[in-house]
DNA sequence: CACTGGATGCCCT
DNA sequence: GGGCATCCAGTGA
C-alpha cells in the first residue's frame, strides 16, 4: 500500500490530514523523526490563521502554494515548521508542534545544546533540532530535502488527544475548536504534564 | 507543576 | 516601532 503527496495532501480536510500526520517520520540534514503534535489551522475563515480573510503577504506566500508545500516561517527568534493541505489559493496548512527523535540524535543535542525530552517537545525547538530554516521555505515535499516519509518507518498511537491550539488567546470559538493533535502519554509533546507521560510505550501501540 | 516576565529575529499580518 | 502560531529561567506552592 503506497500513499503518494498528493493521496495524501489534496484530497482530505486539513484536520484529517493533521491526525493522520502523527506518528510519520520525516528526516533532514542528517536526522530523523517521528511527529508527535500537530495543529490545523483551517484556511480564510480561520481568525487564528496567516492566510484569515485570504491575507496575502510575501511571508506566508507558501501557504497559497500546492498541498505539499513546506512552509516555514521565524517568530521570536524560533522557524516554525507547516506543511500545506489544499489545492492553490486555499490558505490552510498544518503546523508540527513535537517530533520524537528518531535517528541523528547527537546532532540534535548539539544543535540545541539540550539534551532529553526538550530537545523537540515544541516547535521552535524540533526545528532548531532538526536544522530547519528559511531555506527551504516554498519548496515542494516532492523535491526537498526534507522527506516525508508515508510509506514506511510509521509509528501507529494508542491514542489521539485534542485540545484548542496553543497561542490563540482571544479568538473565540477559534481559542478552544479542537484543532491540536497530540499522541497521549508522549513525553515529546509541548507542555506534556510528567503525571501524564507513558514512559514505557511513549504511547505507541 | 503553574505562572510570570524578559529575550529573541524577523517582518509588517 | 510594534507584533508575533516561542523559549527559557525564575518564582512560589
Amino acid at each position: 500500500m503506497s500513499v503518494t503527496l498528493d493521496q495524501f495532501f489534496n484530497h482530505r480536510p486539513t484536520t484529517e490530514i493533521s491526525r493522520d500526520l502523527l506518528g510519520k517520520r520525516f528526516s533532514y540534514r542528517g536526522a530523523s523523526a517521528w511527529i508527535t503534535e500537530t495543529e490545523a489551522y483551517v484556511g480564510a475563515k480561520d481568525q487564528a490563521a496567516h492566510g484569515y480573510q485570504n491575507h496575502k503577504a510575501k511571508w506566508n506566500r507558501a501557504l497559497f502554494m500546492a498541498p505539499g508545500t513546506i512552509y516555514v516561517f521565524t517568530m521570536y527568534g524560533s522557524n516554525l515548521l507547516n506543511f500545506i493541505t489544499q489545492p492553490v489559493g486555499n490558505p490552510q496548512g498544518v503546523l508540527i508542534r513535537g517530533v520524537q527523535p528518531a535517528s541523528g540524535i547527537k546532532l540534535m543535542e548539539q544543535r540545541r545544546h539540550k539534551k532529553g525530552f526538550n530537545l523537540t517537545n515544541g516547535p521552535g525547538k524540533l526545528c532548531t533540532a532538526m536544522g530547519i530554516n528559511l531555506s527551504i521555505n516554498t519548496q515542494s515535499l516532492a523535491k526537498s530535502q526534507l522527506h516525508l516519509d508515508l510509506v514506511d518507518n510509521a509509528k501507529h498511537p494508542e491514542r489521539i488527544a485534542t485540545s484548542g491550539r496553543i497561542g490563540v488567546p482571544h479568538k473565540g470559538k477559534w481559542t478552544t475548536a479542537p484543532l491540536r493533535y497530540y499522541v497521549a502519554g508522549n513525553p515529546y509533546v509541548s507542555k506534556m504534564p510528567k503525571s501524564k507521560m507513558n514512559l514505557k510505550t511513549y504511547g505507541w501501540k
